[in-house]
DNA sequence: TTGTATGATTCGCC
DNA sequence: GGCGAATCATACAA
């Protein structure tokens, strides 16, 4: 604080006559000599810097004018400029230098990995490829849903830049009008630029913290619509009917032993444009669900099987052979699976044979092979010949277990890839 | 809006 | 690893 008595002796013989606003005492007392008067007069300086804001405005806009003019304010300006740096600022600019933010670079990252942030190359499309290979549905649906992806990222992304926009806009004006601000205030007050830079950074610092909440709900949307997106279970589609007819097809011509091989499921899957993953899943449901509610499911086996029988009888009248690509267990041209169980032959042929359905056009070697395999059957003990009418679909291949009785390995099961005569059937066997 | 159907997921068992 | 069982989450019809 040395500059305090250079600044006083400066003041020395400094008058301040013709300055309008100021006290007369002052403009009078400034030709004084002793240094009892120039304290005085920079003490009443200091008295009405710090009154001025309780001034009127047009009083202190004279006053402010008086002391902007006068010619000992520069220096005093620097002093009190300078006792300020020395005090309060000293403790700000101990926290000025910080690190940069952890999380704002984690953010920064995944906006910029994310595609949301840095130039646009259709960002996120890398992921949305993977979640569509993972949740493995038809091309068509993952193209469809994988430009969804981007649309929404998309919108995302603009919605960002815009806001980012703004904030640094708001950012700019407001920071403008702060220094402009200070700067006339600093004609007042004891404000130096280095104060005005820090004030500015403070103010930066307060919107990167806008910035940093703004980047942080875009990331939780852009997680969001991933979550989303590669959330199967969001985007279930019940399967086509006619996926939905093969695949019951197969179950109740397979009832006996309702577990496709690999290669089934690989040729269920290829027929339904689903993946074996879902064949797997269909029919782990599919057993589950028949085996707890066999009643519900018995209208819908009958159909079934009445829809194998016709087969079985238009493809025996046409000459085909049961072994045939066009084999009873096929219904119609939704699929074309081999009769690989005799089981299964039994449980269609009791429709052919049965009280329960005999409009049926049985031809005469589909009746040889109902004979044929009710033989086998009956080595095999799977099945009893003794069915009623209403029981022409019956469960009698859920043992009392719970489990499927006689049922081979699931390997076992004939592929429906496998060509005509292709019979795997344990039973059958 | 509600109940049911259905595809997918998870967990434990073998 | 495949399966059964339970459960979740969505689609869909009434």
């Amino acid at each position: 604080m040395d500059e305090q008595p250079r600044l006083m002796h400066s003041h020395t013989g400094v008058g301040m006559a013709g300055h309008p606003g100021l006290p007369q005492h002052m403009q009078e007392g400034t030709g004084g000599t002793d240094g009892d008067g120039r304290k005085q007069d920079i003490g009443d300086i200091l008295q009405q810097i710090m009154t001025i804001t309780d001034q009127s405005l047009d009083e202190a806009q004279a006053r402010k004018h008086a002391l902007n003019c006068h010619r000992m304010k520069p220096a005093l300006f620097n002093v009190l400029c300078e006792i300020k740096e020395k005090t309060v600022l000293s403790i700000r600019g101990a926290q000025e230098e910080e690190p940069p933010d952890p999380q704002l670079m984690r953010l920064d990252n995944m906006l910029l990995a994310e595609g949301v942030s840095g130039p646009e190359k259709g960002g996120g499309s890398a992921a949305a490829a993977a979640a569509a290979a993972a949740s493995g549905g038809a091309g068509a649906d993952n193209s469809a849903e994988h430009s969804d992806y981007r649309a929404k990222l998309s919108q995302i992304r603009q919605i960002y830049h815009t806001e980012l926009e703004k904030y640094e806009q708001a950012c700019n004006e407001f920071t403008t009008h702060v220094m402009n601000l200070l700067r006339e205030q600093s004609r007042t007050r004891p404000i130096s630029p280095k104060e005005i830079e820090r004030m500015v950074s403070i103010i930066h610092r307060k919107f990167s913290a806008i910035q940093m909440q703004l980047k942080q709900s875009t990331c939780e949307a852009v997680m969001i619509l991933r979550s989303r997106f590669l959330d199967a279970r969001r985007k279930r589609r019940n399967f086509n009917k006619q996926a939905t007819e093969i695949l019951n097809e197969y179950f109740y011509s397979h009832l006996s032993n309702p577990y496709p091989s690999e290669e089934a499921k690989e040729e269920l899957a290829k027929k339904c444009a689903i993946t074996v993953a879902q064949v797997s899943n269909w029919f782990g449901n599919k057993r589950i669900r028949y085996k707890k509610n066999i009643g519900k499911f018995q209208e819908e086996a009958n159909m079934y099987a009445a829809r194998t029988a016709v087969n079985a009888a238009n493809a025996s009248s046409h000459g085909s052979q049961a072994n045939s690509p066009s084999t009873p267990n096929s219904a119609g041209s939704a699929g074309s699976f081999n009769m690989s169980n005799s089981g299964d032959l039994f449980m269609s042929v009791q429709s052919l044979n049965g009280d329960s359905y005999q409009g049926a056009q049985v031809g005469a070697n589909v009746q040889s092979q109902v004979d044929t395999l009710r033989h086998v059957i009956s080595q095999t003990g799977g099945y009893s010949e003794g069915l009623t009418a209403n029981q022409m679909y019956s469960p009698q291949g859920i043992n009392a277990n719970g489990g499927w009785q006689d049922a081979p390995t699931p390997s076992s099961v004939t592929s429906p890839t496998e060509g005509p005569g292709s019979v795997h059937s344990d039973t059958s066997n």
